[in-house]
RNA sequence: GGAGGGGUGGCCGAGCGGUCAAUGGCAGCAGACUGUAAAUCUGCCGGACUUUGUCCUACGAAGGUUCAAAUCCUUCCCCCUCCA
C-alpha cells in the first residue's frame, strides 16, 4: 500500500486521467512539471507558476547540495517554505548529472563523486545520500539515484549501466523514510533496448515504488526511437502507480508520450527556449528574436491568455529579446509554460471526453500548418 | 609654430612586403536547445557567379618602389596628444 494515493478517473485508449493525492496537495495527470533546477523556475515567481497551471514542480538534487546545501534548506524549513511553492514538488535525485556532468564525475560501485561545476570541490552522490539530501529538501516525490544511460550506447553498456541503477534502486528504496503523502519513484533504464526495459522494470517492481519513471530518453536518440521504445515498455509498466517520461520534451512528445499512457512529465524546453527567445505556440514554435517580428504591433497569440500575449505585441516582446532586457525572458518564459499547462489540460479534457486520438490528430496538423500570423490578427 | 601618434570591412580593433577579402569583439542574419554547468551554444556576415572554386571591388586620396603592398617611399587631405 503506497502513501501516495493515485487514482484514475478515466480512460481513453492506453491514456489515462488521474489524480495523484501528496502531503502537500494533489496533482491532475497528465501533468507537466516545469524544471526549477536551483529551487527556483527561472525567471518566473511562484505565484506566477502557479498561475500558468502547474501542480508540481522540479528541483535538483545535485545543484542543491553545492548551494545552498540540503542541511540549510532543512534548518530554513524545508524547501516548500524556502522557495514559496507550498505544492507539491519532486526532486531529481542527481542521476540526470551524472550524465550531462561526465566530464566532471567518477562513477564506480558506490555511487558518484563530482567536482563541483561551481568550485571544482569534489562530492560524492550514493543512493543513500541522494534520499537523504531530497529528504533534508523535504521533496514531495524523490526520485532513486540512477544513471541517466547516454545516447548513443551498445546494448552492453546499457545493459550494465542500467544494472548499476537497479542496485541502486534497491539501496534508495532502503534508504527512503516512508511518510505520509510522500513517495518514492524508481526509474527503468535499458536505452532502447525491450529485454533491458523488461528486465528493469521487474527488478523495480520487484523491490516496489510509488510511482515509475522511465529514464534515459530524449537524450538523442529521436522521436521514432523513443515513441517505439514507449510502445514495447508501457505495456509491462504497473497500471496503477503513476508512469513519468522524464526529460520529456517537445509538445509533440509529449501528446504522443500521453497517448502511451505518460502521467507525468518535465522539460527544460519551455523555461530554456523562454531565455533564448523560442516561443511554442499551437502552430510550432516562433523565435521572436528575429527580424520580421520588429514591426509587427499584433499579440504573438490572441487566443493566449498569457501576459505576453495578452498585454503586448511581438514587436515588444522582440524589443525585449533584442535589448536583453530581463521582461523579455519573463514574459516569453511565462508564455511557455502558460503554452505546456494548456496542452495539459486539453489532454486531460480529451481523456475524459474519450476523444484524445481526434485530439492528437487536431494538434499534429496544427503544428504542422505552421503559420504563426494565423495565431494574430491585428488589435 | 614645434614634436609625435594615427586614419583598416556598419562600429570598435588586430595585422605591418607574399600563406590577407584581411584575427578578435560588437552590431546584424539565421539555426539549435528534451530528469538545466545554458539570459547558452552553433553557423553566416564586401559583391557577383556554375558558391569546398572563380572573378571583381577593397585597408583616407593620388602617385611610386617591387615579381608581389593594408604593410615600404613621396605628396596631399583629415583626426588626436604634448610643447610653445
Amino acid at each position: 500500500m503506497s502513501s501516495l494515493r493515485f487514482d484514475i478517473s478515466h480512460r481513453d485508449g492506453t491514456a489515462r486521467r488521474g489524480l495523484l493525492h501528496t502531503a502537500h496537495g494533489a496533482i491532475n495527470t497528465p501533468a507537466f512539471m516545469p524544471v526549477g533546477t536551483a529551487a527556483t523556475v527561472k525567471a518566473m515567481t511562484p505565484e506566477a507558476v502557479r498561475d500558468t497551471g502547474a501542480d508540481i514542480v522540479l528541483a535538483n538534487t545535485y545543484h542543491l547540495m553545492l548551494r545552498p546545501g540540503a542541511e540549510r534548506v532543512a534548518r530554513l524549513g524545508g524547501l516548500h517554505r524556502f522557495m514559496n511553492w507550498p505544492r507539491p514538488i519532486l526532486t531529481d535525485s542527481g542521476g540526470y548529472q551524472v550524465m550531462s556532468l561526465a566530464k566532471l564525475r567518477k562513477l564506480d560501485e558506490t555511487g558518484v563523486t563530482f567536482r563541483s561545476h561551481l568550485d571544482g570541490t569534489a562530492h560524492q552522490l550514493t543512493p543513500e545520500r541522494s534520499i537523504e539530501i531530497q529528504n533534508l529538501l523535504d521533496a514531495t516525490i524523490t526520485m532513486a539515484f540512477d544513471e541517466c544511460t547516454a545516447w548513443p550506447v551498445t546494448e552492453a553498456e546499457a545493459a550494465k549501466s542500467m544494472r548499476l541503477s537497479m542496485r541502486w534502486a534497491d539501496r534508495s528504496r532502503r534508504a527512503f523514510v516512508e511518510r505520509d503523502g510522500y513517495g518514492l519513484f524508481g526509474i527503468v533504464q535499458g536505452s532502447v533496448f525491450p529485454e533491458l526495459r523488461a528486465e528493469s522494470i521487474a527488478a523495480l517492481t520487484g523491490i516496489g515504488f510509488d510511482g515509475y519513471a522511465i529514464g534515459g530518453l530524449a537524450v538523442g536518440e529521436g522521436q521514432e526511437l523513443m515513441f517505439a521504445t514507449l510502445d514495447t515498455t508501457m505495456p509491462l509498466m504497473p497500471a496503477d502507480r503513476p508512469r513519468y517520461l522524464m526529460g520529456v520534451g517537445k509538445p509533440a512528445d509529449i501528446v504522443g508520450a500521453v497517448q502511451r499512457g505518460i502521467d507525468m512529465f518535465d522539460c527544460v524546453l519551455p523555461t530554456r527556449s523562454g531565455r533564448t527567445a523560442q516561443a511554442f505556440t499551437r502552430r510550432g514554435t516562433v523565435n521572436l528574436r528575429n527580424a520580421r517580428h520588429q514591426d509587427d504591433p499584433r499579440p504573438l497569440d490572441e487566443a493566449c491568455r498569457c501576459p505576453a500575449c495578452r498585454d503586448y505585441s511581438r514587436a515588444y516582446l522582440h524589443h525585449l529579446i533584442r535589448s536583453e532586457e530581463v521582461l523579455g525572458l519573463m514574459l516569453l518564459t511565462r508564455h511557455n509554460l502558460t503554452y505546456y499547462q494548456e496542452l495539459m489540460a486539453g489532454l486531460r479534457g480529451a481523456i475524459e471526453a474519450g476523444t484524445l486520438d481526434a485530439f492528437a490528430a487536431a494538434f499534429a496538423a496544427e503544428q504542422a500548418a505552421g503559420d504563426i500570423d494565423a495565431l494574430a490578427t491585428e488589435a
